[in-house]
RNA sequence: GCAGACGUAGUUCAACUGGAUAGAAUAUCGGAUUUCGGCUCCGAGGGUUGAGGGUUCGAAUCCUUCCGUCUGUACCA
């Protein structure tokens, strides 16, 4: 048992002893305590006073001799008001180190029989991915990765929007102005490609609806009247109508799409264990839609129009199908989500979707859960906040996009540019160094977006951002890559690794104490990040405990450490430190160099 | 209009879910290396937590009223 639990234990036992109350487990909590205080975790005693009877220091007091006396971790205690502030014992330190040291796979909690989709990255093949993709891709990928480490087991899904008026819209353009331009001979990635004919059509488009309005029309005449949009609108019926050139054409331009993905996605480091298309689920869900009426979820109005009716929840009518029986983006989605049960059995399903869609989703769980789905109590939206630039939002019309493949390419040029400055490199072939660079700066981009809590908004600032110094990706990939030279160097002059090498240990000073602190509480840190969503807790983590790995590693001598228990020891510490960078940046989807 | 989210050092973010004197990073200023990797370490200054009121032993956190920013509120997706 993790000693935090047997304090936790001991305050319980306290309460029976002292106080003759009994309190449940699940109400204790123990919190670090603040540098100024001496000890290493503090319980606080205020909620508990009616069980005691007694003033808060009275309380604590009496709780404090309890656990000095019969919790062997507990050395001795201090009270300040109501918080009982508890010295650990530094023999159960370094017990505690041996427990973590020697147990497999750092961090992995075991398997809780549940399954949880992921959806995540949805991007729409009508233009390439940017910066706001980017934080979505990489939280979902994080936030699976967390779920596995958290016991899970997981499947990865992209819902790709490959259907719709929009994806019209630049095959029309490409018909007008394409030239029978390919990937190939224009030199551009496919989805550039299909984006770059997506902004052609606005602007031909906007150009048709001036010209229009000179003619006479109003604005809202001159938009549903210009001859493109018709076209696209057009073309839309012949798709559904499965008009073979139509399709054909599609067929070419998604492929030039997908092929531009998948590069993006491969770069990024990202992936699926399955890809779902709306050009195949944007018919589900009229079914459920039936179902509904027979249960007396929904209704219909007057017109044919079936609605769902949440006043009762707070919310309004919500249209589920349209007058002509056609669907809207609700339908297919109640249809999509049983089509994921259906495949995998989930009792989890979370989505990655902006939180622009907050009042979507929103309706559509309290509608699945409304019809007694199995999963429904399971459905979970992670809403993440926008990422916006110093001049503003990011308005693709505006030309203020910041394109995913491009941003990526900058770090990595930053990166390079960064580490030949330094000329650590030598002895790295050209594929090493183009290795390094990428590595670092992905793991740059990657921190930046996923420190922040995905819940907020957050500032990305192209100047400023790319930043390699403090709470950076790259300071903790630093932090790694010193580390590997130690052990590199502990290898050649065979320091004896085995716990077994400092079993008499005793003393240990501040920071080794510390170091222990953190490491020990790894696995608690993927359980809090897995259940909040949050890669930003994790990423937290592994700065803190690089910024006392170097405090550590500046204070303490290693090979010039005479005593050969202390040597052994530093360096399994450096190790534990090691895996733990290594393991917790995995699931932040980080890698971690051995040198730089 | 209505609904929801947000507002914390100059800036970017934290604050263990109601706990101690609100912490980091960055920028600024000052210091550390005969030493295992200086992309390192130590220190200083910098705050009326948007404003007011309330709840209690205790509030950045909960309630309330303003102010400000953003999002949503389509028989669009």
């Amino acid at each position: 048992m993790n000693f935090q639990d047997s304090i936790l234990q001991g305050i319980q036992d306290a309460f029976t002893s002292c106080f003759q109350t009994t309190v449940s487990l699940d109400q204790l909590s123990l919190a670090p305590t603040k540098k100024e205080f001496e000890g290493s975790y503090t319980f606080v005693v205020f909620p508990f006073l009616k069980q005691s009877q007694l003033s808060p220091e009275a309380t604590a007091t009496q709780l404090g001799t309890y656990l000095k006396e019969h919790v062997s971790a507990v050395k001795d205690f201090n009270v300040v008001k109501g918080f009982l502030n508890l010295v650990v014992a530094q023999e159960e330190w370094i017990n505690l180190f041996k427990q973590v040291y020697t147990s497999k796979n750092v961090g992995q909690h075991p398997s809780n029989g549940q399954k949880v989709m992921v959806e995540y990255s949805s991007p729409n093949t009508n233009k390439p991915l940017h910066l706001g993709h980017l934080r979505n891709n990489f939280l979902g990928y994080s936030v699976a990765e967390l779920l596995k480490a958290a016991g899970y087991e997981v499947i990865k899904a992209n819902l790709v929007n490959d259907r719709g008026i929009h994806i019209c819209k630049s095959m029309v353009a490409y018909q007008h102005f394409g030239n029978g331009e390919t990937p190939t001979t224009s030199g551009l990635k496919g989805d550039h490609l299909a984006g770059k004919y997506y902004v052609l059509f606005d602007t031909h488009y906007k150009e048709q609806q001036k010209s229009l309005k000179e003619s006479g029309q109003t604005e809202e005449e001159a938009k549903k009247n210009a001859p493109l949009l018709l076209e696209a609108q057009e073309m839309l019926r012949k798709w559904e109508d499965q008009d073979p050139d139509v399709i054909a054409l599609w067929n070419q331009m998604n492929g030039w799409v997908y092929a531009g993905f998948d590069a993006t996605y491969k770069r990024m480091g990202v992936d699926f264990d399955v890809t779902y298309y709306e050009s195949n689920t944007y018919l589900l869900g009229k079914d459920i839609v039936e179902e509904g009426l027979a249960k007396g979820v929904f209704f219909k109005k007057e017109n044919g129009s079936i609605w769902v009716d949440l006043t009762d929840e707070g919310l309004d009518e919500k249209l589920v199908l349209r007058g002509d029986g056609t669907s809207v983006y609700i339908t297919q989605d109640m249809g999509t989500a049983d089509l994921k049960y259906q495949d995998y059995q989930i009792t989890k399903s979370v989505y990655v979707v902006g939180n622009e869609q907050d009042y979507h989703f929103d309706v559509l769980f309290k509608i699945m859960r409304k019809l007694g789905r199995s999963y429904g109590p399971g459905l979970h939206h992670l809403s993440y906040g926008m990422v916006d630039l110093p001049t503003g939002k990011m308005k693709s019309r505006e030309g203020t996009v910041v394109d995913a493949d491009e941003l990526m390419e900058e770090m990595v040029a930053t990166a390079a540019h960064h580490t030949k400055e330094l000329g650590k490199i030598e002895g790295f072939t050209e594929a090493q160094a183009e290795e390094l660079y990428e590595i670092l700066g992905l793991g740059a981009l990657k921190y930046f977006l996923l420190k922040v809590d995905p819940k907020k908004r957050m500032l990305f600032n192209p100047q400023e951002s790319i930043e390699f110094q403090g709470n950076t990706g790259p300071f903790i990939q630093y932090s790694h890559a010193r580390i590997a030279a130690i052990l590199r160097k502990a290898d050649q002059i065979e320091v004896n690794l085995s716990a077994e090498a400092f079993a008499n240990l005793s003393g240990l000073a501040e920071s080794e104490a510390n170091l222990i602190q953190y490491l020990n509480d790894f696995e608690r840190k993927i359980k809090q990040a897995a259940e909040d969503y949050s890669p930003a807790i994790l990423a937290q983590y592994l700065f803190d405990l690089a910024k006392e790995y170097n405090r550590f590693y500046a204070e303490l001598p290693i090979f010039h450490e005479k005593d050969s228990q202390l040597q052994s020891f530093r360096v399994a510490l450096s190790l534990q430190t090691a895996k733990t960078i290594k393991r917790g940046m995995s699931l932040i989807g980080i890698q971690v160099p051995e040198r730089m």
